[in-house]
DNA sequence: TGATTATATTCAAAAAAATATATATTCAAT
DNA sequence: ATTGAATATATATTTTTTTGAATATAATCA
């Protein structure tokens, strides 16, 4: 698994693909309706953004069923991992990142089980 | 010292910037001649991604004489300053950071000493 | 003062990315 | 098969970013 710098960045460069990534950085996995609820915006916005960050090899998913699981690529070069952690660390209580969280959390008849921290 | 995420990784996901920033990160500071030549561009095009980069507040100048000496912002939070460094080891060994690291070494008339490792 | 060196800014054109909306796909259940 | 639910893709449009060339500024020195 190999992964362009700039690409990293592009990605990041943008507040649905973040937030999305900061959600991700949390949670062992969550699927697309998850996410779609947490940040409160259309659904092919959503969709589009988690496409974006799989076609650079950020994040990968997994079908079950009718939901689609989204997760951080566990095969990403370790520095790029290490990145990611100090990024979630350093925003993860500021907004709009600790609100989606809560969204989350808070929400009814999810498809799994709470999975992460 | 503030700084945002998203403006923070738009800064990253650009070439030149990208490879300004490698490289002040492994020395104390550079003037702009010494990251022209590294590059290898056309000084406006250096002197406009560094203005970038100091307009959000990633780094800093210092004026000597004809020269304008750029250099981290120190005082960037930790959690950036984290990630930068976990940026920094993981593709300073790479194409085309460690080239542009060769072409400044063996720059002749720089302007100060090299200054760090 | 005038010339020179180092760096910065401007501006129009080109390229890239984001947006919203509509539509398509995929699977499961009836 | 048809329906419904979850997710994905396509397209046209708008917005943002990048590029290159020309020009401007700022400091030094003769």
């Amino acid at each position: 698994m190999d992964i362009d710098a700039k690409e990293l960045f592009s990605a990041l460069s943008h507040d649905i693909r973040l937030r999305c990534i900061i959600l991700l950085l949390s949670h062992d996995e969550l699927c697309v309706c998850e996410v779609t609820y947490a940040i409160g915006v259309a659904q092919p916005k959503i969709s589009l953004s988690l496409g974006q960050l799989r076609k650079i090899g950020l994040v990968k998913d997994r079908r079950e069923g009718l939901w689609i699981h989204y997760h951080i690529n566990p095969d990403l070069p370790l520095w790029v991992k290490e990145l990611l952690y100090k990024l979630h660390q350093g925003v993860k209580n500021a907004a709009p990142y600790i609100n989606d969280e809560t969204v989350v959390a808070a929400m009814p008849n999810r498809p799994g089980a709470p999975r992460c921290a």
